[in-house]
DNA sequence: TGGTTTTCAGAAATCGTTTTCATTTTAAAG
DNA sequence: CTTTAAAATGAAAACGATTTCTGAAAACCA
């Protein structure tokens, strides 16, 4: 039998309501008295009954986050972030990995909504119309990372892909070369489509013609960016620069040449997208584009504890810096 | 306001209780009132309550897990494999990354304690007595994962450390040298401890002398193995193979040896542990102790749903199985 | 001093379920 | 048809907190 309120009650000699107040910090009770009931707090070793609590405040202090891709290490830093803010604040983190399936993601806000979460971020790779319209039916304020939302009025953090790619297309232009491209799938994911927009703005800015073959599709895993780098190399023998939309996918990239006998970056430049801790230590270490997880994490629980407090806030897409960073893998 | 067990009650003209069994799937209902809830259920788009259920039943249907390092791949492959077994029985994950300390762990145990957990996976490196003792005050159902614990009878899911640790110094010693060790953090890591053990197997069993100097602390970063060889390299200029207890620090080896101009595997075999999927992607790729981050989260949950559950288990400590993968980074 | 305000404490209702217990309805048996 | 057993339902009590409402005590003021 757990210690309830009603055993620290007892022993303080005081009314629930008393209790209840210590606990919640409420000014309406005497030092004394409040001094007392911390005693019995402590004597008991009394924990609080969350389930309790929730059902009385429809406060559950849980955050729900949806993701694509533990395999991710840039999402993990986020995720860890998010974590470390959250705590300061008193809220868990409930996560649930939907592999990029619909079902499992509307499975998931399902779940959420039974636990009565206080809030919600969405991290998964694409935001179909169901998903959206579960989650402004499901009522939880939400926030949304990796991409930013056209049709919706919910707000996202995130760096600005389209700014990030052009960057690196400018400066692989600079290189003097054309460059292939190794995206995420298919009109899935929004972060994959934005970065797109911003290699054809940058092939219009310079009146280049972006033949469809220079774009290769992958699914930010090691094994796409191997297999991708394959089929653009394959098919365009004038390429001499690659521009991979994850660093993972860089990295395959870069296996595939060497296995091939391609050298890196001296016939073939290879650029990444996020710098991972691993981009670092890749062999030739890996060119990319830095953002920071930790700075996403904490800018997304920043808006979402406005939301959740009724916060306004002025803007609803917020941008974190990115910044190239040219090692090894780029001539 | 959110719809309630009353509204459906009233809405297919049945008690609360009806209600309350048919989404229980009593047996204790009629065909036909069960399928008149039902349909009331899906007008009106009742969702349950589980704070409500929570308090009445003490089932949280949450999992706990508390971890050290997100940015560990293998970590976050156990983590994803668990909340996999976990949703199939509809259990939520509520993950803590403690960074390895002490008092970040009690207090997550302490809120966890609060959210009312069903179970609690442990997959901290060190298991400090406190911890030990806040668990078992706890009264949590527990496993822990990544090392065994003697002097506790808490179950335990992890690789056999120690045999694993023997199977490549027996390799590393077939290619004719001694090797120098890279490990985890000192007394901390149990898992280090126990793979540090098996080193120390065979090094007497082949009657060599392993000097102090062989062995280098690392942390399981990439960072800390760059380091950590750089130590090993420096103060033994006999060394020609490295055995780092983590792929990540083995990478870090890696880079440290390509950097000073060291041929590896020519000039120096480096050899990790866990296969993460970056190893065969690593130039040299890695070769390393394979285990399934799956099959481990697996077993982890099976074990931890018989312990919530109550059933009877016969062993304490479950190993699941590793294989000694070699490519290119041996020679 | 007496009246008024302020401060502090308690009683009881409430949140939305599950479950026990009692009761009604239905089915089976004679 | 009764009688009895079995099946289906409902009423009401819990679970452990928060909060409103009310009252008592203390403090303030003239």
């Amino acid at each position: 039998m757990n210690t309830t309120m009603k055993d620290v009650a007892k022993r303080a000699n005081v009314s629930l309501s008393t209790v209840s107040r210590v606990i919640n910090n409420s000014n309406l009770v005497s030092k004394d008295t409040a001094i007392k009931v911390r005693k019995a707090i402590k004597e008991l070793d009394y924990q609080i009954n969350e389930s309790a609590r929730a059902l009385r405040t429809n406060i559950s202090k849980l955050i729900g986050v949806i993701g694509a891709g533990m395999d991710n290490p840039f999402l993990m830093k986020v995720l860890k972030s998010i974590e470390t803010e959250a705590i300061k604040e008193n809220y868990n983190i409930i996560y649930g990995d939907s592999e990029g399936e619909l079902e499992q993601e509307l499975y998931y806000i399902n779940m959420f909504q039974q636990k009565k979460i206080d809030g919600l971020v969405i991290m998964t790779a694409k935001f179909s119309d169901e998903l959206i319209k579960a989650i402004k039916e499901s009522n939880i304020p939400t926030v949304f990372a990796s991409g930013h939302l056209k049709q919706s009025d919910l707000p996202s953090v995130t760096v600005n892909n389209v700014k990030a790619a052009e960057d690196v297309s400018e400066y692989l232009f600079s290189l003097g070369e054309y460059f292939g491209i190794i995206r995420g799938p298919y009109r899935d994911s929004v972060a994959s489509e934005e970065r797109m927009q911003g290699v054809i703005n940058k092939y219009k800015e310079k009146k280049v013609k972006l033949k469809e073959s220079y774009i290769a599709e992958g699914d930010f895993t090691f094994k796409s960016g191997y297999k991708a780098a394959e089929t653009l190399i394959n098919n365009n023998k004038d390429l001499s620069s690659i521009f991979a939309f994850s660093d993972q996918m860089a990295v395959g990239a870069i296996k595939y040449c060497i296995d091939n006998n391609i050298k890196v970056p001296e016939q073939m430049s290879i650029i990444g997208f996020d710098d991972i801790e691993a981009a670092k230590y890749a062999n030739p270490s890996l060119s990319t584009v830095y953002q920071s997880g930790t700075k996403l994490g904490i800018e997304i629980m920043d808006v979402l504890l406005k939301e959740i407090n009724g916060t306004q806030f002025t803007k609803n897409n917020i941008f974190i810096p990115h910044d190239l960073v040219i090692r090894e893998s780029s001539k």
